[in-house]
DNA sequence: CATGAATGAGTGTTCATTCAT
DNA sequence: TATGAATGAACACTCATTCAT
């Protein structure tokens, strides 16, 4: 009578300690013996649930990025327009350690995504989710009045995208330079020149 | 009389190959072996102009670096305010090959200045030095009247450099999504709103 | 269940592999390839069991040196005085092949030793065993009347320990000059000279 | 018109700062780069006067030897016997500095001469040459009634030659053990036993 | 299922030697 | 002669992967 095991249970179980290790490490130090000590197993049990190395990796990014995108279910509720849109673009910022290490796992896949097409791909669906939502939230207050007129929904989702993801790689990158106050208040600003005057 | 070799030209001319490779190939596939072929020397003759593979990296990030300060001198000569700001921007994203692989080695290397201080020390300084041209550019702006009023120059720059940090990522990643028009249009957006009403 | 093993009692297998190319081939030809073709593993094997190479030599010496101090249990049992110091110092000498590696191998350490401060101390331990063994007989057989009046313990084992130091060296590079039978005469020489007139 | 060089005076010159880096960094801090640079010279030079590295530490040692055997020649100067042998024993042990660097270098080539016919040569030559002055003198000092009755000068010459390379090992190795009092001390502590009663 | 021992190709680095200048 | 740039094989070591238990 063998033993039954959850293998996705086991998998995100797994995977919450890869995404630790790399964001912590980075990818040099997530050897797979770094990954099974942390993790508690053994090198040999990964095998199992994981195909090898790369598997992890890959695992551990779309692991991260489910987590991410069940949260904005939470910060979304009940908001719309300008109100929902801000609540994203806040929720996508390093702004307490959990963040840090999204933005921190983001960035080290980043450089690994430019050599490897099933990284990109896995990322890029998580951003085209997120320009989804920042395009139907632009829409919305669009709708509603909230924007100025002219405002294009597309090129200002583009604008928002990036500087959301400018500026989380700055604030882990140089954390003297920007607090998290600072931005919220860049986001704020941004936010602030979409209004009607 | 032996071959007498400037070391410091060779050391420019290997490192121009190298920023080729690690853009290309990222650092994994940067060895010492590829490293060598690419430059057409031997792995020995690298070991005459840098102290080792940690030398050779950070070396190629502040190469790159120091080619870029010297494009900025050509870029800005004779602009000032929102133009030399504006000149400044576009400058710094990946509209053309040199500069996609110029994005692609910084981004290369941000992740791995996670885990690195020399390396973050090298890109803290050269995001300095944009950082206070930006600055400075505001501030001229704003004595020209060129900005709306009340118009922050350091919380304005730091929107400014985190949006376009964000849009070549963006662009590298996902080539699509983003053409150089597009990144233009982003850039100009955005000035177009410091500009009063 | 994995294939449980005895890392001690492994160790102490490849050690003496170890001893054995050391003492034959030196410590050039101690390569960690060689080393892993000697003992019949993989060079990744010997990383499991040891921290590096430096680690492997110098468990190297001290194996041996645990080898050696085992003996003279052995050989000592039931003996006192002068007969206990004699069977000492015949067993530090070169005269049967095993204790002919072991004289290369000490050989080989002793240069070793005179720029690495940790071989150094391993070696200075056995020897400190030695001459303390060695003090402990002449006190035995001063007490027992077996030496001449005036021999100065320290003094005496000072130069009996040269003596065999030196006379294994010579041994060993000079097999021709010295037989096994040339090296017991001379420390029997020594000897007859302790005793009273 | 070319330039015309004593080349056996520069191997000398050159085989003095050999001498003294192996000494003090051993064999693994003297590779040929590190010689050039003491030695004054470049790579290349070195190569115009040694056939490579192995002519170069054979060199070194042949070098070594007769520097020796040249000062024995005044240290014996008018001495005959027990005196002569006294002083030649006494200029083979460690007392100084310039000594105790040819002790260490003895003890180098000593563990490399185990597995190199050609140094052990060189050695056996040099000790060959002790060899025979010690036993000379013995026979002297036997003729002029110096040695007790039954003294074998070549037993007691191989007993006087370990003892002072054993002590002249002991006390680079250990030299807080052995003072240079303490060398002296030994050597007539066994020369004392020769005389007749 | 789970283990961890074992593999061996690949890494960065060193170094004696060669040779055009 | 003398230089030092250049070579490339050899080194110690790491690590993803495999597999007998």
């Amino acid at each position: 009578m063998p033993k039954i095991v959850d293998h996705e249970a086991r998998r995100r179980e797994l995977l919450d300690a890869v995404v630790r290790v790399i964001a912590e490490d980075g990818l040099e130090g997530a050897t797979t013996r770094a990954l099974a000590r942390e993790t508690g197993w053994s090198t040999g049990a990964l095998a199992h649930y994981f195909a090898g190395k790369a598997d992890i990796l890959s695992s551990a990014l779309a692991f991260s990025h489910e987590r991410i995108k069940a949260r904005w279910a939470d910060q979304l509720d009940g908001l719309h327009g300008l109100a929902a849109l801000r609540a994203l673009l806040l929720d996508n910022l390093p702004l307490d350690e959990p963040r840090r290490i999204e933005t921190r796992l983001e960035m080290i896949f980043w450089s690994q995504a430019l050599g490897d097409p099933g990284l990109r791909e896995i990322q890029r669906e998580e951003a085209q989710d997120l320009r989804d939502r920042v395009i139907a939230s632009l829409k919305e207050a669009r709708t509603a009045g909230e924007l100025a007129a002219g405002t294009d929904p597309v090129r200002t989702a583009e604008r928002l995208l990036a500087l959301i993801d400018g500026l989380s790689a700055h604030a882990v990158l140089y954390p003297d330079r920007l607090t998290a106050k600072d931005l919220k208040a860049a986001v704020d600003d941004e936010l602030a020149r979409l209004s009607p005057p």
